[in-house]
DNA sequence: ACTACTAAGGTTTTT
DNA sequence: CCTTAGTAGT
């Protein structure tokens, strides 16, 4: 046990070291939070505080939750089975699998990702002859997840017009439709979860004594469910509690967009009685002047809970600030930047080029490419995703659970077997007669089509029988030849990489059946009637059977079941993965939990970061601070900014000014690398990689001349792109001039102030040199 | 059934 | 500007 403690600060000593009780643990960025938490759950094991079994650790990505169990299997001479480690949706999984029965929920439910959910929203609206103008496919998705996220079911729900009381209905008929075909979304694995332990008290009692310690990691990314659930599960308000374990950092949360809520922070130290607030301060990542910024910075923020980032390493490099001319020369300058730092022996996969958002990268990857430098671009699609796995797996689900109408119309002509519109029309006119699924109905389908159809059952009812007895790998391999599906990329031309993918599968489904034991040696799946002799039993006062949920899932789920919910409930980013040495480009929020030895943070202008949509929400530039804050700590020794005059934005070029977030950091922690007094458009070729030699004159860009010329109409002495300074509204850039002479107007956007027309014989401007 | 065109929409994202 | 989805034409 000394072993296990020691190297940790005095902080991260008493938090590991609390007593049974509530904690709330505000850690900061690079404070060693996962050590923390994966310490504490070995310290408590080890010191017979508590067994396996009691422990439950919550995630919120699967990486998270590996990384816990990899750190915690080294710590731990025992096994981590028992415990239960993972996200909130595949405990949740784990959890609805077992009480299935309990839940009304078919054995081999299906989990529906947001494209799934997204294709059957449309599908519903069109079979209910609702105008998707009126009700945008995607509003009534984010209305339904908003609404289980809050823990709301359709009956629950306030409509406050005609609109909302429309998407109300709608809501109530997508979840008869879902449960009709067996699926289940996102949301809903939660909410079943939680309605479920509300509702049965034997099973809600039975968990609640059983997990004495429950620890929850990025507790400030929890929404009102989440945290319901938690409640529930810890018997908050009970005699028997278990102790809770929150561990979170509310300057890095920003995932309000998507329903997180900061407020849980707060709310659970109050509804908790939290006696143990401990302090991670202590930054073990980041350089001085790198800290003192991400200090400084969210300090403008209120509503913190209060928290300032120390680090014994010294002030280390200055944070360096580029103006660029345009994304391209942004883009060339950071390639010139980061090749200078490899050359002074940084890594590629050491470097890190952050941005706002996903359209930033395109002229950054241009730029890289053709400089030849290799970079990884992550965020983009997920294995899973790719339309030939998801429909290799759609096919698996029809073989699993044949009324997942997703899955059906996702394949049933595809590869094309003279399954038209009309078929699938008058196959969904009888599914609706019927109340019944496509599958199902279509035996009700006469003539030419009914027997394409037929053939498609059959192939599927084929694939299902010849598969009986095979092992997981060797089902997916089948199922690939059966569907056609290889023969279908075999004759595309491009279709090399998708038959790669599609071999990958049976790659993954051999990794998946090893890891999770399916292998040879596990218990086999004996049938849902076997199951209730693989776990313990309890009866409670009705005789209803509680099996516990730490009963193997491998002998409650078939090797099938379970692989289609891995491949929901997991990207396939184990899939995906190459992991060569490259540049690593990424928005700032796939950034999160992430550190480089250096980093570039693009596109720091008003609009983009902080981002113009978030002036309209709510507290919205405070989320974009901590976004970027997120940003800045990101990096170990050094770290860049840059921002533009000029930007592509869908087609059009905008002139933003330089992000607020300037004048929000140390002035002695910076170190402007461009002139800040120049005229830009006319001269200063710029040598990046050398703060020092900025010579003005070179030559100009061709922006720089269009512009030019643009504006060559305009007043005297004014340019569109230009700085200026109103004594009302503040800085503003030009981003427009109209007329000329004396009746010149200039369109001026005032960042804060926003957008203004002024005449400018009329305006009093001031140049502004930056 | 496949190709070719047009229209719309374009923060952030994991599960 | 550029991608994607949906539709019209062959």
């Amino acid at each position: 046990m000394q072993n296990l403690l020691h190297n940790l600060n005095p902080e991260q000593l008493a938090a590991v070291t609390l007593p049974a009780q509530s904690a709330l643990i505000l850690a900061g960025a690079g404070s060693g939070k996962t050590r923390v938490l994966t310490t504490r759950i070995a310290w408590l094991i080890q010191t017979g505080q508590v067994s396996p079994s009691g422990i439950m650790a919550v995630t919120f990505t699967n990486k998270a939750a590996k990384e816990m169990l990899t750190r915690l299997s080294a710590m731990l001479p025992v096994s981590t089975r028992g415990m239960w480690i993972g996200t909130f949706h595949g405990l949740c999984n784990r959890f609805l699998r077992t009480h299935y029965r309990d839940c009304a929920l078919p054995q081999t439910f299906q989990i529906l990702d947001s494209q799934d959910q997204l294709s059957m929203i449309k599908r519903l609206l069109k079979a209910n002859n609702i105008d998707d103008e009126k009700y945008p496919p995607k509003n009534l998705m984010y209305f339904i997840n908003n609404a289980k996220d809050q823990g709301l079911r359709a009956n629950r729900v306030e409509a406050h017009d005609p609109i909302e009381r429309k998407m109300v209905e709608l809501y109530e008929l997508y979840d008869n439709q879902c449960q009709r075909e067996g699926v289940v979304d996102f949301a809903e694995l939660l909410l079943r979860a939680y309605e479920l332990l509300e509702r049965n008290q034997p099973l809600r009692e039975h968990y609640q004594a059983r997990f004495k310690h429950i620890l929850v990691d990025e507790f400030q990314d929890t929404n009102d469910l989440q945290y319901n659930l938690l409640k529930l599960l810890a018997g908050h308000g009970q005699q028997v509690a278990g102790a809770l374990f929150a561990v979170g950092d509310d300057d890095q949360s920003i995932y309000a967009f998507r329903g997180a809520n900061v407020g849980n922070m707060s709310a659970f130290e109050r509804e908790f009685r939290v006696e143990n607030l401990i302090k991670l301060e202590q930054n073990y990542r980041s350089h001085g002047h790198i800290l003192d910024s991400a200090n400084h910075l969210i300090a403008n923020n209120s509503k913190r809970l209060g928290k300032n980032l120390r680090t014994d390493a010294g002030h280390g490099e200055p944070v360096r600030i580029y103006e660029a001319s345009s994304d391209l020369e942004e883009a060339q300058w950071i390639i010139e930047e980061a090749k200078s730092l490899m050359a002074e022996g940084a890594l590629r996969r050491e470097i890190a080029i952050l941005y706002r958002s996903n359209a930033q990268s395109r002229v950054i990857e241009h730029a890289l490419f053709a400089a030849g430098l290799p970079y990884t671009v992550y965020g983009g699609q997920r294995y899973f995703q790719r339309a030939e796995v998801k429909h290799a797996i759609a096919y698996l689900q029809l073989m699993d659970n044949p009324h997942n109408d997703s899955a059906f119309l996702r394949v049933v002509n595809f590869p094309t077997r003279g399954i038209g519109m009309r078929s699938i029309e008058a196959l969904q006119a009888a599914a609706e007669q019927y109340g019944i699924s496509l599958y199902a109905a279509v035996p009700y389908v006469a003539g030419k089509s009914g027997s394409s159809l037929n053939s498609f059952v059959k192939l599927v009812e084929g694939a299902r029988f010849e598969t009986q007895q095979l092992a997981l790998p060797e089902t997916v391999r089948l199922v690939l030849e059966a569907s056609g599906l290889l023969q279908h990329y075999q004759n595309e031309k491009e279709g090399a990489d998708r038959i790669e993918n599609l071999e990958q599968m049976v790659n993954a489904a051999t990794q998946f059946v090893q890891e999770e034991g399916f292998g040879q040696g596990a218990p086999a799946y004996m049938g849902p009637k076997a199951q209730a002799s693989a776990g313990e039993l309890i009866l409670d006062g009705d005789g209803t059977e509680i099996i516990d949920a730490d009963i193997p899932l491998n002998t409650i789920m078939s090797p099938l079941s379970a692989f289609l919910s891995h491949a929901s409930l997991e990207a396939g980013d184990a899939q995906a993965q190459a992991g060569q040495d490259a540049l690593q480009l990424m928005t700032v929020h796939s950034a999160k939990g992430l550190e480089f030895d250096a980093v570039f943070i693009t596109g720091l202008e008003e609009g983009l970061f902080p981002h113009e949509s978030s002036s309209r929400e709510m507290d919205g530039v405070d989320e974009e601070r901590r976004l970027m804050y997120v940003a800045i700590t990101r990096a170990r020794k050094r770290l860049y900014m840059s921002f533009t005059q000029t930007r592509m934005l869908h087609g059009q070029t905008r002139y933003n000014m330089k992000s607020r977030f300037f004048d929000e950091l140390p002035e002695d922690a910076l170190k402007w690398i461009s002139p800040r007094v120049q005229s830009h458009w006319f001269g200063n070729k710029k040598s990046a990689w050398d703060d020092a030699k900025f010579s003005s004159g070179g030559s100009d860009n061709k922006i720089a001349q269009q512009i030019a010329q643009k504006a060559a109409s305009g007043g005297p002495g004014w340019r569109i792109g230009e700085s200026v300074e109103h004594a009302k509204f503040g800085e503003g850039v030009i981003v427009n001039i109209e007329g000329g002479g004396s009746n010149a107007r200039a369109q001026i956007n005032f960042g804060k102030a926003g957008m203004k027309v002024l005449d400018l014989s009329v305006a009093k401007l001031e140049r502004v040199a930056r």
